[in-house]
RNA sequence: GGCGCAUUGGUGUAGUUGGUUAACACGCUGCCCUCUCAAGGCAGAGAUCACGGGUUCGAGUCCCGUAUGCGCUACCA
């Protein structure tokens, strides 16, 4: 491993909501690469859009990059903490006469009819024979400028791009990039409020950040050409670029909250029972993969293979079916998370169940402790087919309550289904009160007797007891369940009428 | 409207100097195992590599065009 002190990389969301799995994949790649790499991984919150941005969607960003186990050096930068920065730079660049003052009337803009707006201003633009360096106010004198600007007349600065030329960058992912100047307008710096815009906030905080590699969505790919005319206008070095492949929804739609709710949060995520492992594990194929093509990977083997040059360049769907539980998102998400709760370590999967059993009320302090061997044994019985941590409080909770249902389809087919198990059942169970030790074995042997002498099969008994017991028509072999259900609870579930009671 | 990026089985991808039957994972089907369901093992279905041209002895891989999707084109970020 090749080690760089001098890597600063940074993740750089606009606290305009919750964290977005989008920004969560961009936060994760800075955050492999700098740690591959030795480097720093700073935080930057975007908040210049004051209308928009808030204290709680700032927290709920730090969260949700602790909970994938994301953590940043040094202070988070507040990018309106430097906003009085920006307007120096811009007003510097005026003085330079690399910007000018645009005292064009600010036109209205509705967010809902923008993009018809630019068509529209696009081809009437052509129709005219304007292009991007026909503002009039792009050649003024500067003592003309300054005159207007002192009468208190308002303007918006513009950076003052050259006819002639073209901007380069190479992109670690997307390769050499060029665009004409002449297809770049004089982007707004600032506006005739005074408040910078994006692109020279970005640029400007990058600087003083000193960020070496900018890894962020591919939908600033263009947008770059716009920044890298501002390092060269503020002198300042280019850093690498590097463009992530958007993710997108299962219609090959940019993926949005608006349309597709609370899949594209991540927290959802953590809420309904993801292991923070596993949905680090997914994410990270999302526009990458490892060169061995490996895909379950621990964090320090993520680091390890992480290269810029494994990027993809076309987008990722993001697949999932709205409106179906058992498919509320990505599959191979869910069977990564299944795959994470069966063969992770149980030390680091027990403080999870715990937190689990707690917000379900199944959590007895006993579990500390003097039952913390029963709670092992159990945990590691029952995650074997489970898919989310919820299982252990819905699927599993006839392990830790007395209080739970049962399957209507699972007693139809287990128990109804033969009259004689309303009598057998309560028989079994008086059999096995009497077993002692009460373990698998003896458990077992014990059944296997009564279903001789009752002249029923074992099987009968076995897949009613389970129903029994757990209320499911499904979960791990029978006498394992006997062992961990305990022989004085299985005795008392197999006794209940309750079954009858409801479903006959 | 302009510019840019992308396009390999249902999904995520491998295929990075063009060269035998296009590989892997998820999902799907069947079988084995078995007290159920998983897991695991085995077997299998599923791709004319978006389409049309071209270069070449030979193209998923190079070139051109078309289509589709997405992005940017804002005094949004």
């Amino acid at each position: 491993m090749t080690t760089n002190t001098a890597v600063r990389v940074r993740f750089a969301p606009s606290p305009t909501g919750y964290l977005h799995i989008g920004a969560a994949r961009s936060a994760l790649f800075n955050w492999l690469y700098a740690r591959q790499l030795g480097g720093k991984f700073l935080l930057r919150i975007e908040d210049t859009d004051l209308q928009r941005s808030t204290e709680e969607s700032t927290r709920s960003i730090i969260e949700g990059m602790e909970w994938l186990g994301l953590d940043y050096d040094e202070e988070i930068v507040f990018q309106s903490d430097n906003a009085d920065k920006h307007r120096a730079a811009a007003n510097r660049l005026v003085d330079e006469g690399k910007a000018y003052r645009d005292f064009t009337p600010k036109e209205q803009r509705e967010d809902a009819t923008v993009k018809q707006g630019i068509v529209d201003r696009a081809r009437s633009h052509a129709a005219e024979g304007l292009d991007h360096r026909s503002n009039p106010f792009r050649d003024l004198s500067q003592e003309e400028s300054d005159r207007r600007a002192a009468a208190g007349e308002p303007f918006a600065i513009r950076l003052k791009v050259a006819r002639e030329g073209s901007t380069h960058f190479s992109d670690a992912v997307y390769g050499e990039q060029a665009r004409n100047y002449a297809e770049i307008e004089d982007l707004v710096l600032l506006r005739s409020d005074g408040h910078p815009l994006y692109n020279l906030s970005v640029v400007i905080d990058d600087i003083e950040m000193a960020i070496t590699h900018v890894i962020r969505g591919q939908d600033h790919l263009t947008n770059t050409h716009k920044q890298v005319l501002l390092y060269a206008a503020l002198g300042a070095p280019q850093p690498q670029f590097a463009h992530l492949p958007l993710i997108l929804a299962p219609n090959k739609g940019k993926l949005s909250k608006r349309k597709h709710g609370e899949v594209v949060s991540l927290t959802t995520y953590r809420d309904r029972g993801f292991v923070p492992e596993a949905f680090r594990n997914f994410l990270a194929l999302l526009g990458w993969s490892p060169p061995d093509g490996k895909e379950i990977l621990t964090v320090a083997e993520l680091m390890q293979q992480f290269s810029l040059d494994h990027i993809h360049r076309s987008p990722a769907v993001f697949n999932f079916q709205e409106n179906d539980p058992r498919h509320w998102t990505d599959e191979k998400a869910l069977w990564m998370n299944a795959e994470y709760i069966r063969t992770m370590p149980l030390a680091d999967l027990l403080p999870m169940v715990k937190a689990e059993l707690r917000a379900g009320k199944l959590w007895r302090e006993e579990y500390v402790d003097d039952e913390r061997p029963w709670l092992e044994k159990t945990v590691e019985l029952i995650r074997h087919r489970f898919f989310t941590l919820k299982d252990f409080s819905q699927q599993g909770r006839a392990y830790f309550s007395e209080d739970f249902d049962f399957d209507e389809a699972a007693v139809r087919k287990n128990i109804l289904k033969e009259p004689r198990l309303k009598e057998l059942l309560p028989a079994l169970a008086e059999k096995l009160e009497t077993v002692d030790p009460f373990k698998v074995e003896t458990a077992e042997a014990a059944l296997r007797a009564f279903a001789d002498e009752a002249g029923v099969k074992a099987g009968l008994l076995i897949n009613a007891s389970r129903t029994m017991l757990t209320g499911q028509a499904v979960g791990p072999s029978m006498f394992e369940v006997f062992d961990v259900i305990g022989q004085e609870r299985a005795v008392r579930r197999l006794k209940s009428q309750q079954p009858w009671f409801e479903f006959s």
